[in-house]
DNA sequence: TGTGACATGTAAAAAGTTACATGATTAT
DNA sequence: ATAATCATGTAACTTTTTACATGTCACA
């Protein structure tokens, strides 16, 4: 299906961007939050989409000698892009989630050992709630125009922070149901 | 990591099964809600969790000639299975979303495209959504009692639910947003 | 008699992770 | 100076998917 593919012409369309900056994308900044992948992958499909002429790139030196490549796509590259964003597709399989499959499980747990797992889940996704909140006020006053870089932004961080609302949520209902059965 | 192991060692530990229903279990059953794997990658597993000596399997003969195995976890699977039950694991990376990298880039789409792609995403998932509702329906009449097989079930069908219903209420915002903007 | 579900496997390829490898630049 | 970050790559391995391959059984 190849869409790291897509995801890397997509960003190389939005702006022209070098791998290391397409990798922190992928680690830390907003696509964090619906793609993946390590830099290792990145450079060979950079190489790759360059050998398919959907992207090239210019050489930039930065201070003394230390290089970096910035890619740009090309007209071939942009409306290969464009036809894949319009496809319309099945959904798919729905997302592994190790916690919820320790919940399949949870009877060959203990009630306290279950409660301190459901307890430490609702810990780590409040923290990153909280991170993905302080980004959204940061960033965001109002709703960005649709058609604007911002849009997209916005749309997949508000989605990020229902998609944990939801998560603490059902923790919440987990733990609410162990405990009344002590 | 080889968490497909231990989902396998725990599928295998609830009760005696063949490998062929383990990948129905993964293909349209309840785990298929938050695990998966092809039957092309079940039993080669299955023949390395027999070498490591974690499960063993009986020979059954359906009618005249048809064999299936029924694996039964051995104590030292029980024992694996449980600690790595028992263990807390950091968030992990965000599981990755197709419609969501397509939302990033709606920049690219006209307003008419992107109704049309939340449209579809909206019939797609009220309809995945039916199918769980009626699953809760048809086999749970009240909380199952923790500690027995169908506390898990109803948990994980649960947040399956609620994580289509914060899905849909993700698009409908997406589509509430676009529409004030035509 | 043929279709669909039951039942179990292997082979090759693609996708993703971990480890290896190197060097430059910036801030403390 | 030294640690963190910038910057780019490759190699080996694991995981997952797609395709190949075979045969049985129940039902219409």
């Amino acid at each position: 299906m190849r869409t790291l593919k897509y995801a890397l012409l997509g960003l190389i369309d939005r702006e022209p961007i070098t791998g290391y900056d397409i990798s922190k994308e992928f680690e830390k900044r907003i696509m964090a939050n619906f793609w993946h992948a390590k830099h290792s992958q990145v450079y060979p499909e950079l190489k790759r989409l360059l050998d398919e002429e959907l992207i090239s790139f210019e050489l930039i030196i930065q201070g003394e000698k230390m290089e970096k490549k910035l890619y740009t796509i090309t007209p071939k590259g942009h409306a290969e892009f464009v036809a894949w964003l319009l496809q319309d597709e099945p959904l798919g399989i729905t997302p592994k989630d190790v916690f919820r499959l320790r919940t399949f499980f949870s009877d060959f747990m203990s009630v306290a050992d279950f409660e301190k797992h459901l307890h430490s889940q609702l810990d780590k996704h409040n923290l990153k709630k909280g991170y993905l909140e302080s980004s959204m006020s940061n960033y965001y006053e109002a709703v960005p125009k649709y058609g604007s870089k911002e849009f997209g932004d916005y749309a997949v961080l508000l989605g990020a922070i229902m998609r944990e609302d939801s998560y603490i949520a059902w923790l919440k209902v987990c733990l609410d149901a162990v405990s009344h059965q002590d």
